[in-house]
DNA sequence: CACCCGATTATCT
DNA sequence: GATAATCGGGTGT
């Protein structure tokens, strides 16, 4: 269980998002309170991908995409839901993250039913919106390092099953349909859609 | 400042 | 599977 270093981050972008599942996100509340889940679905977006937020150029709101990998981008969508990636990019690249669309509950599951009440634990986690407000993530933490010990970093779980990745289109996109950068673990019960 | 729309979700049928 | 809800940010006037 260590903490992913940011040169994890320093490389192709879809290649981080592989890489991501399988890995933990590690929430912390008050210095007290743990969440944590299994990474099960991502997605990546670069700059040259009209997909990506950061393609029409630098912005107010999506800035953290074009800083130093390893931070985390939150956004706001559709009036309701926050939505967190990760900033990861090769050098050449100038701006690009991954989209943690879903996780297996590990840690404080009953903690993250407050935050988000459902009645079926499968509802918990499995979609971007979901996992934010379950995780308690908004846009306090717009920017967060999580390659250091704080309120949000992602650590490596040699014990979680070895499993199989299936990678196909992104979800939700109107542009950039092309390129299979959604990557999750096949059969996994908390992957968004199937 | 008005207009447009989105990397979603819940709630129907 | 279809659709309404909902609102901050980007864009152009």
């Amino acid at each position: 269980m260590k903490i992913i270093p940011r040169s994890f981050y320093m490389r192709a972008t879809p290649e981080v998002a592989r890489d991501l599942l399988g890995k933990k996100v590690v929430r912390v509340i008050n210095d007290t309170i743990i969440l944590s889940g299994i990474i099960v679905e991502t997605e990546a977006y670069e700059i040259n991908d009209p997909a990506c937020h950061a393609f029409r150029g630098q912005t107010t709101a999506n800035r953290a995409l074009f800083e130093t990998v390893g931070h985390a981008y939150i956004y706001f969508i559709y009036g309701n839901h926050f939505c967190l990636n990760v900033v990861a990019r090769e050098d050449v690249c100038k701006a690009g993250g991954v989209l943690i669309r879903a996780l297996e509950p590990v840690d404080g599951i009953e903690i993250m039913k407050q935050f988000r009440p459902t009645t079926s634990i499968k509802n918990l986690t499995n979609g971007p919106g979901k996992l934010a407000q379950a995780l308690h993530i908004t846009k306090e933490l717009y920017g967060v390092d999580v390659t250091h010990k704080g309120p949000l970093y992602i650590v490596s779980d040699e014990s979680y099953t070895p499993f199989s990745i299936i990678s196909g289109e992104r979800i939700g996109i109107s542009k950039g349909q092309e390129v299979p950068w959604r990557f999750y673990i096949k059969d996994n019960p908390f992957v968004s859609r199937r």
